[in-house]
DNA sequence: GTCTATATAAAGATAGAC
DNA sequence: GTCTATCTTTATATAGAC
């Protein structure tokens, strides 16, 4: 079986070295992350980001080489998560299972990331970097769907999947529902998606 | 009752005054979708399309007086064909025939611009462009949930509503997808949204 | 770790010839 | 209707001082 791994385990590694949490690098990261979600990754600028910060540009590129290598630290963290949901999902007995798992899970990672969840599924500029910077990101995409609906399905319930991952994710990052608590978009989230996919909501 | 009508009839007055079809005006607009679906709006440059077609930059400026003009020209199209769905659902009676009605009549609308469409969902550039160029546009977007769901729905049937819109927009238009005939794909994702909207299929 | 200053390239946009 | 040439602004990125 093929891994899918993260290569990106400097700034985990930094975080422990001593090193202050809450660091330059971070509040790159933290800053990038309310620009892309408002702007898009290609239109968000060093500068703006700079901004944001109270810095000048040549701050920020002290901290990460490239534009490409801040979208990949602000998405990292995510697909990790999200890599863990997935396995743990797929080591679930039963289609059924499995499907709910992941589902759950997902779902409050979404709700946890409101905004930066949309530059994995919506953002084209997002979707580029990651083919060319993350190894086996393709892989990992495949795999999503599957844990989902099981490697049988058809067509149709290939298709439920999709619109069930692409419209929480969507749903979650949209302006028409900030002012809902997370614990009730969620619930509502987790309900259509269950809907979609052909199981029932447990009680 | 707010009227939401578009500004935008001049390439349809220029096509019936005696113009061939496919003029220039056209020709960037046919350009211009196609790099807009692969690389987003602000990912696209004027030199982009301009080497689409074979021209250079200067030549696309003659038809146009900025890069906003052609988004707006690119996606006013369907947002008038989507204005008329909304209106012709909005007048059917009782809200079981709305919904059938909208979701049937969108789905259509979607598989006939499956990479069009999604850029009116998920691209952040061209959502500002239409809040800034477009008269109206904040109405007809509450307009489109609420012909889906009804004026009374609950938050969860609202939050499955979006769902369903984002995910059938963002489904149509993935790669995973592409091998399927526009016939099934459409049928997939009826099926999909009247689950979410809670109607039952007409077989 | 942050700054000023700068290099270099590409963006949007215009003028004017053909 | 398309071109060359050019303007202006902004982008990514680097060098080197503090």
């Amino acid at each position: 079986m093929t891994s899918v791994t993260s290569e990106q385990g400097t700034s985990t590694a930094r975080r422990t070295t001593g090193g202050r949490p809450a660091d330059g690098r971070q509040r790159v990261i933290d800053a990038a992350v309310a620009q892309f979600a408002e702007y898009g990754v290609e239109g968000t600028s060093l500068q703006m980001i700079a901004d944001a910060m109270g810095v000048t540009k040549a701050a920020v590129y002290y901290h990460f080489k490239t534009k490409d290598e801040i979208v990949v630290a602000v998405v990292t963290p995510v697909l990790d998560q999200l890599l863990a949901i997935l396995r743990e999902a797929e080591a679930q007995r039963g289609q059924a299972a499995r499907t709910r798992a992941f589902l759950t899970a997902f779902t409050r990672l979404v709700i946890g990331h409101r905004q930066l969840l949309t530059l994995l599924y919506d953002d084209v500029a997002v979707l580029r970097i990651l083919h060319e910077h993350w190894p086996h990101f393709d892989e990992f995409e495949r795999r999503v769907p599957l844990v989902l609906v099981g490697p049988d399905a058809d067509a149709g319930r290939l298709v439920a999947a999709a619109v069930a991952l692409t419209g929480i994710v969507a749903a979650a990052a949209s302006p028409q529902f900030t002012h809902l608590g997370d614990a009730e978009l969620e619930e509502h989230l987790l309900d259509a998606g269950l809907r979609l996919v052909g199981a029932r909501r447990r009680r």
